[in-house]
Formats: structure tokens, sequence, C-alpha cells
DNA sequence: AAAAAATTTAACCAGATGGTTAAATCGGCG
DNA sequence: CGCCGATTTAACCATCTGGTTAAATTTTTT
């Protein structure tokens, strides 16, 4: 039913404070910082807003802490990937199986983000965002290599992987939209979604040859 | 400065009406129905909360009737330029470059409609939505006839279709998720998205070649 | 200039929401 | 049992926000 991730921080696992925070993670993450509202993140984590403000002062306080935990749950995870030491060919591969698990697992995340810094673009990149992410160089030379190689045909880096992560990350994310664009029901929309993995694979592949 | 589009409904054309309207749609479309404030809205077109109610009752009326303007604005031109008469090669780059363009003007339109579906998906469906749209059947059928004669390289029409928008709307929309991820500046994406087109272009020729 | 329409001012209301507080209650534990 | 922390109850407050209203003021029309 609710196949969405909860995060979890170890140390507080199955505590109030832990229960608390993982309500308040699925709410603001599915309806924004002005969309949620404290009641039903108090209901959601099954207790009274009196204790939900005795764990968690205010609402800025928690919202920040969950858009932390996102970020810092969202983005390494690719950058790992994305620089680990393997083949070009091999890591796509596994790139696009790994982020379309991912985003399906956590369909709400990527528009929560972009959504929120339009909204409220200061904050976030005041109080959230950490310091500056690493570029993914390695990949980058990794593409200019296979290139100057022949192995594939010549392409930017860049764009490669942002059309990589545009065909993984889109379908999922505008799922409504897709319902009306191309025209089908939630049951073909799931099929659809099922078989993306191999079709995005076999897409860049195609596009990549010589 | 401002390059997003604002809608004209001729008839009313710089009356105070328009431009409340116009208002209102750049602040909903901006920050959702629960992020905008009907004062904003009021600010930003220049006159004053009271006069606000005046020329539109509610909210709610006021919301709805800008979200159906989105949709009816957004749609149909998609539908048109899918489903014209026009070989399938050049439709697809008419295609690219037509999405590309709509897109960068109107980057958050389509945040806008994904994220408020999300969120009041009833009322969204109910309302705003109109009758079924049709399906792209003609583009499917160019696709199967151009697998059949062996011009491209067997491929599903509906994930090509879904490959072509993904990567044309994508990255205009997550603009600020790949500031982070690619660790790019304001102005680096800029130069970006700017050769977007034509990358987009090769790179769906070069996956479609026999 | 007079009349009519558009717009502003300013006050107000009601409901929702974030947040607080003190006392009561519950539950485990020595 | 009796203590102690966790949790609930219920009342309350301040603020924000959508919405209304009547009168005053400005602008347009006649």
């Amino acid at each position: 039913m609710d196949n969405t991730e909860k995060p979890t921080t170890p140390e507080l696992a199955d505590s109030t404070e832990q229960r608390i925070f993982d309500a308040a993670h699925q709410v603001f993450v599915q309806k924004g910082l002005d969309g949620a509202k404290m009641q039903e993140i108090a209901d959601h984590a099954g207790i009274n807003k009196a204790l939900l403000h005795y764990y968690f002062r205010t609402k800025e306080k928690l919202f920040e802490m969950v858009a932390k935990a996102v970020i810092n749950r969202a983005f390494p995870a690719v950058q790992q990937l994305i620089e680990a030491d393997m083949p070009l060919e091999q890591k796509i591969e596994r790139f696009v199986d790994f982020y379309i698990d991912l985003i399906s697992r956590n369909p709400f995340v990527p528009l929560f983000i972009i959504g929120e810094i339009n909204k409220h673009p200061d904050q976030f990149f005041e109080k959230i965002i950490p310091a500056a992410p690493p570029r993914p160089e390695r990949f980058f030379r990794q593409v200019e290599e296979a290139v100057a190689e022949g192995r594939i045909r010549p392409i930017s880096p860049r764009h490669l992987l942002v059309n990589v992560l545009s065909m993984c990350v889109f379908p999922i994310v505008a799922r409504p939209m897709l319902r009306i664009v191309m025209g089908m029901s939630s049951q073909e929309l799931n099929l659809f979604l099922k078989e993306r993995k191999e079709e995005v694979k076999s897409f860049i592949f195609a596009a990549l040859r010589p």
C-alpha cells in the first residue's frame, strides 16, 4: 500500500521521538512546509499536539531537521554510485536500476526538494544545503575516455548524465501528469513504470553506440 | 528578468480584472494553493484585498480559474504537435525545440500541476481536468510504422515519447536540484540549458538508429 | 459640474493554526 | 504500593489569513 521509505536514525529507533520524526518526514515530503499541519503530523504519529511540541519545539525546527535528513539521504547515495570505481557501462546499468528503485520508493522526494527551494530559496540554501557537493568528475572523465577510445559515440558527459537522470526520475515524479498526457489508467501506469528499467537502459546504450 | 509567460484573455486585456488574474496566475503557479496568500496576489496586482475579493469572490474560485487556464494552455499545445500530420523525424525535431522553449518560458508549470494533484487529488480531477484527453495514437502508429520499415531501431512508442518528454522537461524543472547534483553555478546552468535542444535531438536520433 | 463607476481605507469577523500551560492520567519499576 | 517519567486532556493565547462591510475617495463618464 504505502511503500515509501521512512528514515531511521538507529539510536532512537522505535522511540516516540522517532515515530514523530517519521510522521513529520512523511507529511512534510508529501505536502511541503505550507501544506503540512502540525495536527496532521501528530495524528499520523498517533500522539497529540502537546507532545509533538514537547519533543520538537517549533514547526520550523522540525521541518529543518526533516529537510536536512532528506537531502543527506538523497544526494550522497547518488554521488557514491556515480563516482564509484567501476567500468562506465556497468556503472550506467547499475545506476539506472538503483535510481529507479530509489525514486520508486520515495516518489515525492524530488518534488519536495525542488518545490521547497522554489518557495523558500533563502532558507533552503542557507540552513539546509550543506557545503558545496563534489562534482561527478570521475564519471565525466570516464565518459571522455570512452569517447576518446571510440567505445561510445561522442557526447557531452554532463548532458549524458542529465539525460540518464531525466529518464529515470521524471516518469515516476510526473506520474499524475503522464496519466493525463498519455491517457493511461493507474494500472496501466504501474505496468509501464515496471518496464522502464530495461527500456531506459536499452535506450541509453543504443544512443551511445559509436 | 522575469521571462515567464502570462496568459492573455484578449477580451479583457489590460483591464484590472486581467491584471489581477495574471498576478494570481503567477503567484499560484510559483507557490501552489497553500503557499499563495491573497494579500500577496493583491500586492502583485498593485491593488488591495478588498478589490481582489470584489472581482474574484474566493480564493478557491480564483485558484480554480487559474488552474483550468494552466492546463488548458499546457496540454492542447502538446497534443496538437504530437498528433500533427508530419513525418516522424521532423515531428520529433520540432517537438523538442517547441517543448524546451515552452517549458523554459513556464518553468514552474509542470511542478505546479504535479504538486497540486499530489496535494489535492480529489478537487483537481473533479473540477480542473476536462474530459478524457485523446491519446497520442497517431504518434504511436508512426513509430510502429517506422520500426516496421526498419527506419528506426525497435522501440516501444510510449517509452520513446516518455523519454523525449523527460529529457526536455526534467532539466528545466529540476534546475535547483541540478545545481546541487552537478555542482554548477546559475550561470553555468543557463549555458548548459541552452545547449540542450541540440544535445537532446542528437541523443534521440542516435538512440533510434537501426 | 453632476452622476456613476472604480478603488481605497480601515475596521472588523471567524476560523484555522502554531504554540503554551497546568493539571490529570497512565504505565512501568523499585 | 508508591514513585517517576511519559502522555493526555483541555483550556487557552496570539497570529495569520480568508473574507466582509460601509464609508470615503478617486477616476471616469455623461
